[in-house]
DNA sequence: AATGAATGAGTCTTCATTCAT
DNA sequence: CATGAATGAAGACTCATTCAT
């Protein structure tokens, strides 16, 4: 009986846990959404709980405030992300299709969550001068180790003599690419988005190939 | 008689103009200031008041309420950085000097004024999907002037025959080329400074240039 | 068989009687520690229940809400007390002694359960001028019970001409001896506690003595 | 022209500054008057601001908030009580009759101001063992200062040969002296106040007298 | 026209109570 | 009947805006 009891015991907390993390996804999700819509600051607590379709009160059991919902989402989506592009980078192991995998993954990403990269930008990386970033530091440092990756990319594909001898270095370069990628972003969104996104970062992948300029 | 008056209606007027003017300029310097240091919503106007030197009500006076009061900001600054490409786009005739000019420009302004540029972006440029964009609808006008301006130099140095034969359409290099130094000056602001972005910004024009690829 | 029934029943309700009773009794001295530690207002439903080791839910099986659980704490624990006075009361002959012995039970009382009676004094007695008073009704009637049992004494010391023929009626001697006890306690929390509270009693006795008693 | 500017200003800044004084009284008044019949945590700070005759938010650009509300209050009239009973000790130069003006005082002052003086009891006094005092720890301060103000008149009544030999302490005297206080008080406060509290508070001299002094 | 305190609508947050499991 | 998460009413607090001086 005490077996039972306890295995009892363990199946109610398996489903509590299981319940828990439902919950946690559905408010994300919700806060996601609405977060998208509105910016932070215009997102009420309410809306998202309405959302969510849970009770205002039901979100303070799963996250402390306003701030840690949206710096949770902030992370949550940014870890994923990360997450993607490093079992990426691993996979590949020719340094210049590693480069392209990376950037055909990011403007596939960007396509599908625009919104979502419109905040996590909002919220910290384009606001790292004020004082305090709602966002938290680590949506700072999740930025910076995206842009990192991409660095190690080009470090190794110098190293493997893919490179042509510019005075560019990885970082540099890395900071070019990521910058074009949210340029051609920018510029899909502004239009109206008939030709594919995906079409557009095959040019970024091609100027750094070429140059542009006769 | 009635010419005297008018006379000195008009000289008073002209003075109150310049007061008008003067306490405008200290309250949008100010404003500058905070919004940058703590982003839209996390700006007081009693702050943006202190930091100008005046009352809060004063504000008021010369502007409708804080949004206003942002999307002028924007707006003048949005002007006076377009007014400013414009001219050097006329005064250059070569089309590739014309666009090394453009970058050296903009890159001198991204410099100076990385926060402006910084709550630019964030107040229109990435939130154009919210429903509402505080910095109104002007400011994604202006983003779309500057990209158009590079766009209207790209296509005057291809129809020059002057760009390698790509894919890449003018609008798509502007978008390219613009988001580089966006990427470079966000890479330049995460750094410790200790290389001017103007030497960063080269590197853009070279990738451009020669594509970095073996 | 419907005998044996309801023996059964019987049976059944007895266990379930007295484990409603050490229920109620846990939860009560769950709610004696923390209402002593943060007071009424400062006390919330589910920190009594961690206390108490049980859900919050299940206080409320026991207890209607929290104003009850709070009401009923006091009223046992006033009603004990009361017993046990009463109990020296009549066991005790000679009235003087009997003031006494009274005065070292309320002395050993105070110095166990200090916390008990401060809120004691907080919920009711004090605050008996408030619209609503936590309490409830009874714990008033306790208090006046408590100085009139006191009272009871020393008129039954007058009767007997054990007092000084003082203008001090019954009343007027108990509030007062009452009183002192309080101040003294006050003064001893407020103290090392180095000097056992028990000896600052005798203090009392004495005023009482040489300023009263014949 | 300068110096009737500056004067201009000083004047402004004097009535503002006795404005601000008005404010705060009055929100104190009705602070006091409210959580004399609600209690600190039945009352709500709507409820204080309209009974003040002012707008909510008011209220916070002359408290902090709700607790600091409450402290200022109790420390505020602590600070009067202090000071008026310190101008008698002053005063008087007997040292019985010093004690007995100050008792007469303080009857004086608890027959007037009783509900205040309850809420300052529960602030504070009573719940001293509790962890966070609402009070704060001035309040508690306070009381102990007014015990210490009757230890010390005591003690210059013992090195003025004025009370009899026994074990008591100046302390232990102040503390039987003031619970006895309190607990006439209490008793008046149940009673139908028929008789002045006056009255009641002589029997407290007369037992200390007959008791204590030679 | 400048001032800065008053205003109160709008939100976040808490926590007693309920209820599905 | 125990459980503990969901609920939502209640209330503290902020701050853009107004307005008397």
């Amino acid at each position: 009986m005490a077996a039972r009891q306890k295995a009892k015991k363990t199946a109610r907390e398996a489903v509590r846990e299981q319940s828990r993390a439902a919950y946690q996804e559905i408010i994300l999700e919700a806060a996601e959404r609405i977060f998208v819509r509105r910016g932070f600051s215009g997102t009420r607590m309410s809306d998202v709980a309405r959302e969510a379709g849970v009770a205002t009160g039901t979100m303070y059991n799963y996250f402390e405030g306003k701030d840690e919902l949206f710096r949770s989402l902030m992370q949550l989506r940014g870890e994923q992300f990360l997450d993607q592009i490093a079992h990426i980078y691993r996979r590949e192991n020719d340094p210049i299709e590693r480069i392209e995998a990376l950037v055909r993954f990011v403007v596939e990403y960007l396509e599908e969550r625009v919104g979502t990269c419109a905040i996590f930008f909002e919220a910290g990386v384009m606001s790292e001068m004020s004082i305090d970033c709602i966002g938290g530091d680590r949506i700072i440092e999740q930025y910076t180790e995206y842009v990192d990756l991409f660095e190690r990319a080009f470090r190794s594909a110098a190293r493997a003599k893919r490179l042509k001898p510019t005075g560019c270095k990885p970082g540099d370069l890395a900071a070019i690419l990521t910058g074009m990628l949210n340029g051609l972003a920018r510029a899909w969104i502004a239009s109206d988005r008939s030709t594919s996104f995906a079409a557009k970062a095959d040019l970024a992948i091609q100027v750094l190939r070429e140059g542009v300029v006769l």
